[in-house]
This record gives C-alpha cells, structure tokens and sequence, in this order.
DNA sequence: ATGGCTTCATAGTGAAGA
C-alpha cells in the first residue's frame, strides 16, 4: 500500500481554490494539509473538494490563519488544538488516516523578533512539543506537517548572511524546531537531498520567485517508525508559476 | 529604502503576512 501526502499554505482558500482543484486532478494525492484558509467553516467549499474526490475536514477562522485535511480515506479522531492551551487562532488540525496520526500545523510568523507575536510565537512552540511528546506515545507512526514559519538551517535560506538573526531563521526559533525533531521526528525532505537551493516560499516583492530568493519553511516531519518506507518527499514548485499564486509551494512525501 | 506585494477588510494614518 502507497501513500502520497502533501501540505501547502494556499494563503486564502477563496482566492485559491482554482488552483488546488487543478493541481489535485493533477497529483492525486492521498492527502493534502492546507494552512491559511482564511475563511470561516460556513464558507468551505465543501461541494467543490467533494466533487475532486476528497473528504475534508476543517477548523477555520474569518480573516486569518485556518487548516484542513484532505483525504480520499475518511480521516477519523479529529482534533483542533493543545489541550490546555487557550487560543483564539485556528492554527491546528490532527486527524487519524488507517494506522498514521497526520497533524496540521501552521505556526505562528512572529512578526519580528522581540516583538508580542515572536514571543507568542516561541510560546506556542513550547506547547507544540509537549503536544507531540504526548502524541508519539499515542501514535508511533506519526506525521507533523504544515508551514512551520522557521528555516532549520542556514543553507535552508537564499541569503543566511542578509536574513542573519531576523525573524523565521532566528536561534530560538532554530532551537524550538531542533528541540521538537530531537524528541523523535525526522525531517523527511533531508532524507533525500543534502543542497542549497530548495525551497517553500518566496516573497510576492521584489520578484523573489523569478530570482529564486526563497526560504524553506515548510517541512514534513515523520516519526522514526516511519522513517523506512518514506520513499520520497520533494517540492512542487509548479503551482507558485501560475497566474496569482499563493506565495507557497505544495510540499509533497511518498510512503510505501 | 521599515519600502517592495497580496489578501481581507473597510473606505484609514489600514493590518498582517514572511
């Protein structure tokens, strides 16, 4: 049995809902996590991902953040925050497909480093590892993915001397990443490619996609069970060519 | 150069994203 799972921040499901639907005919994934839907539940196009093959499930928000799951299995044991941990922003999604627990994140972006939302932001991942630390003991076969706003590494980053210390790369963020692989999570993309230049998002200013200065920061972790029929994760970045994209581009993983 | 581009919101001196 194969599986094929991805996970792309669509940056507005209403204005990208072309997009998925076409890039789904065209890759025909198993699964599909989506981060900043930036609708309510009462406008997901629920009809529309139906009629593409695709269950979902879904905890949005008006406005900002929100995440679904799309699966063509039904996705069971559904869950849409840390347990004690209150928060108004929809930025989780965990869900069970057969034996693997999948759980969609988007991390908070920090503004900039010092400010509130950089200190919510470093909150938040605290609360994500105890979260996961938790989740491994519950579900060893364990899949976290989604836009985690941070680039792991230097070589992760178009430009690590001009982005040095900013936000999205800066050493706590490192750490609070580094911290949550370490308790048992593998990067699946530097299973399979060690170089520079690959990346998830690239600026809509200054013509960064053409320039190709881009960041990688969205990522798909797996727990160590999984680690050996992971066959394959890479980027598409087809999707960031088209006509109004959203500023990410899909991150795909295969399993057999 | 605190800009630049896009989205959602409102009709702003805009806010937020990354």
């Amino acid at each position: 049995m194969s599986l094929k799972i991805a996970s792309w921040n669509v940056n507005s499901l209403r204005v990208r809902l072309p997009h998925l639907l076409t890039w789904l005919t065209q890759q025909q994934p198993d699964m599909v996590a989506l981060q900043e839907l930036k609708m309510e539940d009462k406008d997901f196009p629920i009809a529309e991902i139906s009629q593409a093959g695709y269950h979902a499930v879904f905890n949005g928000q008006k406005t900002y953040n929100g995440v679904a799951l799309l699966s063509k299995q039904p996705l069971e044991k559904i869950e849409k925050a840390f347990p004690d941990f209150m928060d108004e922003q929809r930025r989780v999604l965990a869900a069970n497909l057969a034996d693997v627990r999948i759980i969609n994140l988007y991390v908070p972006n920090g503004a900039s480093v010092g400010s509130d939302k950089y200190e919510y932001k470093l909150r938040w991942l605290k609360q994500l590892r105890d979260y996961l630390k938790a989740q491994l003991l519950l579900y060893p076969k364990l899949i976290v993915l989604g836009d985690f706003n941070i680039a792991p590494e230097d070589r992760d980053v178009h430009d690590s001397k001009a982005w040095q210390g900013n936000v999205l790369v800066s050493e706590p963020e490192r750490i609070a990443l580094r911290d949550v692989i370490a308790d048992g999570f593998i990067d699946s993309f530097r299973l399979f490619e060690q170089g520079i230049g690959h990346y998830t998002w690239w600026d809509y200013r200054l013509n960064a996609f053409k320039r190709d200065l881009g960041l990688r920061i969205d990522h798909i972790l797996i727990s160590h069970a999984l680690q050996s029929s992971c066959t394959a994760c890479y980027i598409d970045k087809t999707p960031r060519t088209w006509e109004r994209p959203s500023d990410h581009a899909p991150i795909l993983a295969q399993f057999n």
